[in-house]
DNA sequence: CTGTTAGCGCTTTCAA
DNA sequence: TTGAAAGCGCTAACAG
């Protein structure tokens, strides 16, 4: 502890006062270049380095922002903290991460350690806590959620999770197919929820018929994804297409798929939400939604540090598009699975565009 | 900021000294049960909450631990924050990360941001800051380091990243294979360059001539994996299996063998090195070394809390082990690539046993 | 057991 | 411009 170097000594060692070390340290004030060069030396010299703690006890300021995430490992929560990184790269803040891992026992610690850290700002990753809660916080400090919406909060990042089900279940029905399966979420996952509304509102606009039976809980896992293809496969329901809620449970219907001797895309398409890193290399290549998670962490960064420094945030568009790769192709007219001979009708491909989708900032 | 509520206002509230209050906060030195009450409802009431940074201040330690990791969105990495966040649990340590992203620029700043904010211990993952650089900071507060070696410092945690390669590839032997392809990673990270000798051992302890130009660079990446085997294929040279040195390589390969009519594992086998949690569910499901990075991020928070306190820290051993699922097989008597027909010596699979590795910590 | 009183390292009036 | 001094919120001797 020898090692601790002070305001104080590099003020001596220059032979100013406090303040005025401090006035350099922060380009605060005018300061006299001699003076200035004496002070630089005198940090050089004895390898000065500022104490965060106690600037941020005398400001008032911690300069970090806490961001309640759900899951560090997570392939998608891990994009986000990298554009939540990034995002903050430069400005003088810094994220503190704390993961609640989805529990509902576990918001409440979590939010004490950023709390009792006294960060300046909050990014709310999804989770379960409470709209109240969040609300009666928003009021103490800057408070940006991602994924889920806050009644009375402005400051909500999320993409058109409705719009990017919608998406991809058109692009499925553009391709012929009519019996379309749909590994669902969590319903407590607000995307999730949102995801499968689109599937709902392309079956409405078009003169298909829905299908409740084909709709079956995946979890947003891969082995969810593997167990509700199964279940389904072994249901015997027909099926020639499935839109997987998130990509992790799509990349599980494949393998459920394969293992069962379909082929992909010939037997049945696949389509996911997310397009994960790894997505395009899977085998077939997944077809998917995708969503930057890394550009959505930016633009949290961003909200907050406009928020933080009074500003208003321009939200920027956060584009949200179908990535059309191999595990989706034209519905078969040989059924798979029952001899019952179908009905096919091509639609034309091409009216299902991409949209871009607006960002919703409260 | 009329929000904040100090031990001063607690105090007085309950009408004892911030001494006391201090005491019943950090359950130090002995207080009669009445004060206690009247602190703790007076807390109650007030909704107080410690500043941390007040008391880091003053106690000179601020309670957090710093990690200098590489990528926050690998699957790899974002495995070991979970596994230290997990690690730090209860301990009222918290782990504050940054990440240089492999970039030599971005080390020193990295290190500033922690620096500067006090943290108590240092955990490295991997990563290019030089190994006296290092050694220096060792000094000053508790450091460890995961996945690599540094020469003169004590607390560096490592799994046997040679042996891995050497039971991956001893494994493919056994199954026959001869002509073993290796996907190698950046000869950069450590990690990469010992899992490639462990591959080298194999072949030497067996009678197999190793083929030098079977071996070729893949970056540890999808993209590399993909980009190496179509490289590999295009060049003619026959191989039978490949060895990639890691999860996201191996896919990348497996999607490039596929794509250009290699039945996995009938055609070639594959395996690979980290045991992804989405590695069990790509098609088909990977044969690798499992090394649990989560435990791996467990060990090294239990390291640092030792550390900390003083205590010698008992490494619990780590185990590495070969996965072995449907991406490897028994070679194939027909020959892929050329037309000489091949002289195949099965060998017995039994043979290939996973070994407990030991987890070295100087 | 409990209160008094110095700091921890830095910022920021307020005067000079 | 510059310096003196009063905190920021909390802890930790040191007396009682």
């Amino acid at each position: 502890m020898a090692e601790t170097v002070t305001v104080e000594m590099v003020a001596h060692e220059a032979r100013v006062s406090t303040a005025t070390v401090s006035r350099i340290i922060n380009g605060s004030g005018k300061v006299s270049a001699r003076r200035r060069k004496q002070v630089m030396d005198a940090i050089e010299k004895l390898g000065y380095r500022p104490n965060l703690l106690a600037q941020s006890l005398a400001r008032g300021q911690s300069m970090n922002v806490g961001v309640l995430t759900q899951d560090m490992a997570s392939p998608f929560f891990g994009q986000m903290h990298q554009g939540i990184e990034q995002g903050f790269q430069g400005s003088g803040y810094h994220p503190i991460f704390v993961s609640e891992e989805w529990q509902d026992d576990k918001q409440h610690a979590a939010l004490e350690v950023l709390l009792s850290r006294r960060v300046d700002a909050l990014i709310v990753l999804g989770g379960y806590i409470e709209d109240d809660v969040l609300l009666e916080l928003s009021g103490q400090l800057p408070l940006v959620t991602v994924g889920r919406e806050v009644k009375g909060l402005e400051g909500s990042l999320s993409l058109d999770n409705e719009q990017g089900g919608y998406l991809a279940t058109r692009h499925l029905l553009d391709l012929g197919h009519r019996q379309i399966a749909c590994l669902a979420g969590p319903d407590t996952h607000y995307d999730a929820v949102d995801r499968m509304a689109g599937y709902l509102r392309a079956f409405q606009e078009s003169d298909v018929p829905l299908q409740r039976d084909l709709v079956i809980d995946a979890l947003f896992s891969e082995e969810g994804g593997v167990r509700a293809t199964e279940r389904l496969l072994k249901s015997g329901k027909h099926f020639t297409a499935v839109f997987a809620c998130n990509d992790q449970s799509a990349i599980g219907a494949q393998l459920a798929l394969q293992r069962h001797g379909k082929r992909i895309p010939q037997d049945v398409s696949v389509v996911g939400f997310d397009d994960l890193p790894s997505s395009a290399f899977v085998y077939p290549p997944l077809t998917t939604v995708r969503q930057s998670a890394k550009l959505l962490g930016q633009a949290a960064a961003a909200a907050v540090i406009c928020k933080l420094e009074g500003k208003t945030f321009a939200p920027s568009r956060l584009e949200l598009k179908l990535m059309v790769r191999e595990s989706t192709g034209p519905v078969s007219h040989m059924p798979t699975h029952t001899s019952i001979p179908q009905q096919v009708e091509q639609q034309v491909a091409g009216s299902s565009r991409p949209r871009k989708v607006r960002l919703r900032m409260g």
